[in-house]
DNA sequence: TTTATTTTTTCACATAGGTTAAAAATATTG
DNA sequence: CAATATTTTTAACCTATGTGAAAAAATAAA
């Protein structure tokens, strides 16, 4: 989960890049994107709740990411390939968004250096971030994941149902409920 | 695991970079970054092979990631943002590396569109590949996170040894052993 | 070679977490 | 408010993988 400093979403760079993206509104429960859909925004949540998700080979849906307010939301390959995505976007709060199209993006990254700088920098942190949900998945059991979780976002469970969290820390639905009971008692 | 393309290798832009580069050379199990310490340097690997490791909550030693010929290997919240790394970096063969200083890619990308590009295209591919690995380890089995390893990377069991493997996909060493014998028979 | 060292395999047993199904709780709708 | 749908919990059982220890095999060193 990647939060956008707002002194950058306030700089004129910035700015001059907001007059040419688009601002949407879904409902919640809408699926914004299918797989096999090629992703042509990427998207900065201002206020609401987005689900990244994707289909195992069971067909099991499970959760990649969550994007709460001033998060990013996308399917990373597919948005920045421009190819088919294999995840899947929906709505799980009614959320409003700000929409940046691809063509938008690539021309900023052309126009304005400190656009192109904040994409470098942006895509930094997010390599970061995917850097230690692996080691979490690597060597934390079920639990510690769920501890991580609730200390560093405490509000998801309010917000979020818990299958797509269980299925977000890698376990079953059914373990998580059994992790978070033993915790209490 | 991240190959850079010959044609960025070759191109003016970095051939001028390149001028500002060292060329250093490791012994096999020497270790070239401790956790503790601040990352000055992104390896691109010439010959050899390099191992991103860290130690888990119980002290086990744990690979995050191999770096063989043209790939990446460097420790990215330590070295993008010149803090303490968590990870360390060692020699598993005879290596030589193309190391570029920290000081010395931020004034590239000062002074280079085309480097900041190559950066930011860097991160991205990096950022899908790390991606991948998540959903690897939060779907797959052990048996199928080993065929997806010899499937992709099949000269690695030459090359390195079954612990660090092992740890690599996240499972213990006598699982490893296990699960390749019984695909055998 | 022979010996020492490292790596890999094997085995018996333990356990975290998966599976399936059903019950309970909660939310939504007419 | 009753009826229906959705979400969460519980429980019995199962299986994949971990654990600890040792043997075997491979590799390196003397």
């Amino acid at each position: 989960m990647i939060k956008i400093d707002s002194a950058i979403l306030n700089s004129e760079a910035f700015t001059s890049l907001l007059e040419k993206v688009e601002s949407l509104t879904f409902k919640k429960g809408e699926v914004i994107l299918k797989g096999g859909e090629i992703c042509k925004y990427l998207f900065i949540v201002e206020h609401g709740l987005l689900r990244n998700f994707y289909y195992d080979s069971k067909g099991n849906d499970i959760t990649h990411w969550f994007a709460k307010e001033k998060m990013i939301a996308t399917a990373p390959e597919s948005f920045f390939n421009q190819e088919k995505s294999f995840f899947n976007i929906e709505a799980i709060e009614d959320t409003t968004v700000i929409a940046i199209r691809y063509e938008v993006l690539e021309k900023a990254f052309e126009d304005s250096r400190t656009i192109e700088r904040f994409g470098r920098i942006l895509t930094t942190q997010i390599m970061i971030t995917l850097g230690r949900k692996i080691i979490d998945l690597q060597t934390k059991n079920a639990k510690a994941r769920y501890n991580e979780l609730i200390k560093n976002y405490p509000d998801i469970f309010r917000r979020v149902n818990l299958g797509h969290i269980a299925s977000y820390l890698g376990m079953t639905q059914q373990s998580l409920s059994r992790i978070r009971n033993i915790s209490v008692k």
